[in-house]
DNA sequence: GGCGAAGTTTATGTCAGACAAATAGATCAG
DNA sequence: CTGATCTATTTGTCTGACATAAACTTCGCC
């Protein structure tokens, strides 16, 4: 990397700000700085992926489509499990918030962009019925997954409205406290995301090849 | 929180200082600052429990029994799948590492502090040949908990020996390519790692309750 | 008296320049 | 050729100042 110096010079700021902008992404990961060395990029396996900005990053072209496969499979991991703990011990006041944010889906109707806020936040807080701080941290980094999908299923009008009623699954599997249904209602609605996602991936690659 | 100036005062350094360390603990959610206002500490649903220093820092007294229980969910949520995708999918120099750490856990004996550093390798690299960075990201969350409870775990000399074949067991499913052996593997062994720090949890509160 | 707009205060955010510390690479002695 | 020393360069820290923004106060107006 060049130095501060120059870096500063060549950006019109102040090393100060230089500074900081380098700590965030030494913060991250990416970068580690040594005096005299200098300051260098680490490799791509040291970057901490779950960070919002560095998964944005990371969502370009060229990668894209592996990307998605990977943050796929990370959802099929966490979601699932986090259900079935959100249906055994999540306090009727965590479920009210889901149950909130799944009647703001239905009534978004076919809008995808107003469909895409609630759709957050069921999942969101599903991981935070759980009660366990490290899968709603999880979330932070599910989240910009999710809002990244969504560029790709509003190529596909109606998709998001389709998964309605396995949301209502999930849904009435916490409230009934089934541990084994809820995770199992997930893992549908996750099967259904992922070939939206993966139709989307088709669209991107045949409209811009 | 006290004002930028006063900190700098206070703690005998230059404010710069200051809000380099304020930078990082906002990059951790753990802060927000506007101006006029001042810095506040965020609640602490928004810290960022996956990050390193935030997960050592929670490690208190007081709620250590409670965060211990919550990673143990997560590892038992993220390290079976990775187990299952390592068997399916690493490549053998992927899986040569984790061959190597298991031999170095072998030779380390009986010996807790030897042993504990081949045992983070170990898991860290099947997370790392599941191939997936969002996985190998939290390889380092995972590191962190796994070195915590080492603390624990020395109370019980030999407690560590006896997880040995259980590893065997998993890598020997690795090796062999069968996912869900594989899976089951490292469920039973993280079955015995949390009963072990269920122990030294409990011989900590005798000792100083 | 109540209420809105302007001014004041005070905190963060940014800038500029200097010095301290550490270290990779060059230099020099043996 | 080897090892210690020297130097140059880069990050890290300090200092002091100004810009910016927002909560609080004050003033004029209705």
């Amino acid at each position: 990397m060049p130095t501060e110096i120059e870096l500063a010079e060549a950006l019109g700021v102040a090393r100060t700000s230089v500074r900081e902008a380098l700590g965030n992404l030494k913060a991250k990961g990416m970068l580690v700085s040594r005096p005299k060395t200098g300051t260098r990029v680490l490799p791509r396996v040291q970057w901490n992926m779950l960070d919002e900005d560095v998964l944005r990053w990371c969502w370009s072209d060229q990668n894209r489509e592996r990307t998605a496969l990977h943050l796929t499979q990370l959802r099929r991991i966490v979601e699932p499990a986090a259900c079935e703990i959100a249906a055994a011990s999540a306090s009727d006041t965590d479920i009210a918030v889901i149950e909130r944010a799944y009647r703001a889906m239905d009534a978004a109707g076919t809008d995808p962009v107003a469909f895409a806020g609630p759709d957050l936040e069921f999942h969101r807080g599903i991981l935070r019925a759980t009660g366990n701080p490290f899968l709603i941290s999880l979330g932070a980094t599910i989240e910009t997954a999710l809002r990244l999908s969504f560029e790709l299923s509003t190529r596909q009008p109606g998709a998001p409205r389709k998964g309605l009623p396995m949301h209502r699954d999930v849904l009435d599997a916490i409230w009934a406290r089934k541990p084994a249904e809820a995770r199992l209602a997930m893992e549908t609605l996750l099967g259904v995301t992922e070939s939206n996602i993966q139709r989307g991936l088709l669209a991107v690659a045949a409209s811009s090849p």
